[in-house]
RNA sequence: GCGAGAGUGGUGAAAUUUGGCAGACACGCUAGACUUAGGAUCUAGUGCCGUAAGGCGUAAGGGUUCAAGUCCCUUCUCUCGCACCA
């Protein structure tokens, strides 16, 4: 007989009884305890015009099954979806055609909704946010408007990374290998006017407070090293001539001796003060180079140092010994004082510079405490010679003697610097939430007064970057002129926008209250549900998003607006779904799966079960678009059982005891995120119950409940074909005995030094010497010790034994 | 170069938490049954060598142990992150 699983007629069934029935909204209920309650958060997808991907369902499909699962065991779940709408495809796609970014995004927005709905996930969609519309934006304005009076946000003119082809600038954290992260062109660099986010203030917190969080790792180390906290030491030399000084920064102090030169950033201020009329024309020139100069030109391709000497001497504070002053482009202004005393024999780069240019190399360290031919740098922790006074000291204690001594005489400090630089919060773009700052001749930076947000986005003609520095905003002149709302006289608008990343700042807050007008979220909402118990999403965001977000949930915090330091708790970074050829999924390469395919083909319930179990949620691994027959089956054998004539006879023992076990093993792993191996016992069940000729409703029922975070759609309909009132989703986990989870008897096995020999099916709790007997008794044993002398037994209860013999 | 993680059948993977039968589950494959037909279903088999007894086997080599995929050391490969940050 053939059974029919007719997925998309289902599936249709129970989205609509849910959409209808509003199964999945969640609202505050205070009679639930704190820690009943729970938040489920899933990194909200782009809206682009290429529809949902196959990798975004893998990670709200884990999200979901989490949900589902903890919402049948009791707990309130709080499981919000949106999206982040403002951003450069949108305004990329607007300068193309004409379309507004605004027509596209929200059809796009449709579009993403469709699909999502599809895998009938959760969601309680009443709480969407986009981050584009105002009545969204208007609360990034607030935290922007927050952050400038606190001094968080600054205007400056800095150099920046500059992207020819996106005609804007972007941050640190967006560019890769030298390249724009969104469109691989090697950036530039640029002295342009920018707004600043001061994320610097809060390196130590960004840093310590990885400690507290539930996050790989892995994870954590990449924030760690991003941030960059070094220890040392600011230390001052004076000039040769003209009674000025440099001051340095080195986390080798240490090495003070080993000092036998210094470089200067090119753009350190002391360069044009301190170069002698004979070297000024090459310093000029070598300047002039650097500035116009990538990072990626200063560091990666210029694998040779350059540099040219000023003609000024320093003097070594510790031996007052006269070292000459270079300038190099491989000194940063951007890091610690821009300015370095160089020790060739303990740093390779200074060893470099050193070999190329002909300048002393002194040791100052020394592994053993005897001298060594340097052919290269030592940089390893040591004992210090030619140090003076200081010689025979280790590396670790002479850092804090020589500091403390520095520190003494006035010369130099404890100091501590970070890799992190504030984050370039401006874009010369028009697709992005408008910096809510005017600028007044006489007031200076005047805030757009709060009850006048939202500061709307302004129609334009033409949203082509002008590639200036100014945004395509910057020739709306009515909207530009403005008065001050101090003085009432003329003014002008900031023309600059936010970035993408602004508006995913904070949205988990206001999927709390997403339509509160007065407030960003109401404080006792925040404080029903903060901080988000688990959050999951791509690992690309490892420095973007989640770096930023944080900074942003302090500052927050800090003005009392949130209840907690930290928001997102535990977060877990999904894998990469891979092409069925083992490389990234891309167009270019044709190996793309489209979500929608699948569903229509497979269903949604099979996708969803099937990219679960892949393997773990972890890992990165390949889509196979064979292997998904195998849990379509299991689905498949499902409707077949629920066809099955019920019985009232009582089931076999055998099958209650696996059911039982099926129970426990899916609890576990389910709670775990181990899915792909709580299925795996799901399809052994289910092939035991499917050869029974009947169908036993107490072994049949705990069956669907257990799917029903795998399957929703499927599960409803056959809890609604057993006869039971919908929602299954509503119902409670099933429970298990551990006591029929435990077998009677157990495969024993016979080892005889180390390798098996025997096996036999043994009553559970055994002594020692009973299964010694057993094992003696069995022929196959006797085969392999007979004439040999036995030297130990080990016996390892219910499981086996280990017979060592000699000869 | 530095840092982190990972290498298990033809394939995706279990077992690594706590050292105790390696390969659960699934795909694929082989044979058979049913069938007008099958990309359907069912049954059996499927790490490698071997007729068997047995031997070998978790990237390679070494070590600890009665016992190692699991712990330790060396090497190789792959993935990811960082990359003149003084």
């Amino acid at each position: 007989m053939e059974t029919t699983y007719a997925h998309l007629e289902i599936e249709k069934k129970w989205q609509d009884f849910w959409e209808k029935n509003k199964t999945f909204r969640v609202m505050e209920d205070p009679s639930i305890p704190k820690d009943k309650r729970l938040y489920v958060l899933d990194m909200f997808p782009y809206p682009s015009s290429a529809g949902l991907h196959v990798g975004h369902p893998e990670g709200y499909t884990a999200t979901d099954i989490y949900s589902r699962f903890k919402s049948m065991n009791g707990f309130h779940v709080l499981h919000p979806m949106g999206f982040d709408s403002f951003g450069l495809p949108a305004e990329n796609y607007a300068i193309k055609t004409g379309t507004h970014p605004r027509i596209s995004t929200e059809d796009n927005i449709g579009k993403f909704e469709v699909q999502i709905k599809k895998f009938g996930f959760c969601y309680d969609w009443d709480r969407q946010v986009s981050t584009h519309t105002p009545e969204y934006y208007k609360w990034t304005q607030w935290i922007f408007l927050k952050c400038w009076e606190k001094g968080l946000a600054y205007e400056a003119e800095v150099p920046i990374n500059w992207c020819p082809s996106c005609l804007t600038g972007i941050a640190n954290e967006e560019v890769v290998d030298g390249k724009c992260e969104r469109c691989k062109t090697q950036v530039e660099r640029r002295q342009l006017r920018q707004w600043c986010m001061k994320i610097t203030a809060y390196a130590d917190r960004l840093l310590k407070d990885l400690d507290k969080l539930d996050w790989s790792e892995a994870l954590k180390l990449m924030q760690r090293n991003w941030i960059g906290r070094s220890e040392g030491a600011n230390v001052t030399f004076k000039l040769a001539e003209g009674g000025g000084e440099i001051e340095v920064y080195t986390t080798r102090p240490d090495t003070l001796f080993g000092a036998t030169y210094m470089v200067l950033a090119p753009e350190h201020p002391l360069v044009a003060k301190i170069t002698t009329p004979d070297c000024r024309a090459e310093v000029d020139k070598y300047v002039n180079q650097a500035r116009y100069k990538s990072d990626l030109e200063r560091t990666d391709l210029a694998k040779v140092k350059t540099g040219v000497f000023t003609g000024a001497y320093a003097i070594n504070p510790v031996n007052d010994v006269k070292i000459p002053v270079w300038i190099s482009d491989y000194i940063l202004i951007s890091y610690g004082t821009g300015a370095i005393m160089a020790v060739p024999g303990h740093d390779e780069r200074d060893f470099e510079f050193a070999k190329k240019f002909g300048l002393d190399i002194i040791q100052v360290v020394s592994k053993d405490g005897t001298f060594h031919e340097l052919s290269e740098a030592y940089v390893e922790n040591g004992v210090a010679v030619n140090s003076g006074q200081f010689d025979g000291l280790s590396t670790p204690d002479f850092k804090k003697k020589i500091t403390d001594w520095l520190e003494k005489r006035g010369q130099g400090k404890k100091a501590i610097n970070y890799k992190l630089r504030d984050w370039v919060f401006s874009r010369q773009r028009y697709w992005g939430e408008p910096i809510p700052i005017v600028h007044c001749d006489k007031c200076g930076h005047v805030a757009v007064p709060y009850d006048q947000l939202p500061l709307t986005l302004p129609e334009v003609e033409s949203y082509k970057p002008t590639g200036t520095g100014e945004s395509p905003l910057a020739s709306i002149t009515d909207w530009i002129n403005t008065t001050c709302p101090k003085c009432g006289g003329k003014a002008k608008r900031e023309t600059n926008t936010m970035p993408q990343w602004a508006g995913s700042c904070w949205y988990y807050l206001r999927y709390l209250d997403p339509k509160n007008g007065r407030e960003l979220a109401a404080r006792d909402k925040i404080d029903y549900w903060m901080p988000v118990n688990l959050y999951v999403g791509g690992a690309e965001h490892a420095v973007l998003h989640l770096l930023y977000a944080r900074f942003w949930h302090k500052v927050l915090y800090d003005i009392g607006v949130v209840n907690t330091d930290e928001p997102f708790m535990r977060l877990v970074n999904q894998g990469m779904l891979l092409g069925e050829d083992n490389q990234k999924m891309s167009k270019s390469l044709g190996n793309v799966i489209n979500p929608d395919d699948i569903i229509r083909e497979h269903g949604a319930d099979t996708m969803r079960i099937y990219e679960m179990f892949m393997g773990p949620l972890e890992a990165s691994k390949p889509w196979s678009s064979r292997s998904i027959v195998g849990v379509r089956r299991l689905l498949e054998r499902l409707v077949k059982i629920s066809d099955k004539p019920a019985t009232k006879e009582k089931p076999p023992e055998e099958l209650v005891k696996l059911c039982h076990k099926t129970i426990k093993k899916v609890t576990n792993d389910t709670e775990t995120l181990n899915f792909n191996t709580a299925i795996a016992q799901m399809m052994i069940y289910s092939n035991e119950l499917a050869k029974e000729e009947q169908r036993y409703p107490e072994l049949w029922e705990p069956l669907i409940l257990l799917m029903t975070p795998y399957a929703p759609h499927l599960a409803e309909e056959l809890w609604e074909r057993a006869g039971k009132e919908p929602s299954v989703a509503k119902q409670k986990w099933p429970a298990y005995d551990d006591a029929l989870t435990q077998d009677a008897t157990v495969q024993f096995v016979f080892q005889v030094n180390g390798k098996v020999r025997d096996k036999l099916e043994l009553p559970v709790g055994l002594s020692r010497d009973e299964v010694k007997e057993k094992a003696m008794a069995s022929e196959k044993i006797q085969k392999w010790i007979s004439g040999k002398e036995i030297r130990q037994v080990i016996v390892v209860p219910d499981k086996l034994i280990n017979i060592v013999v000699k000869g």
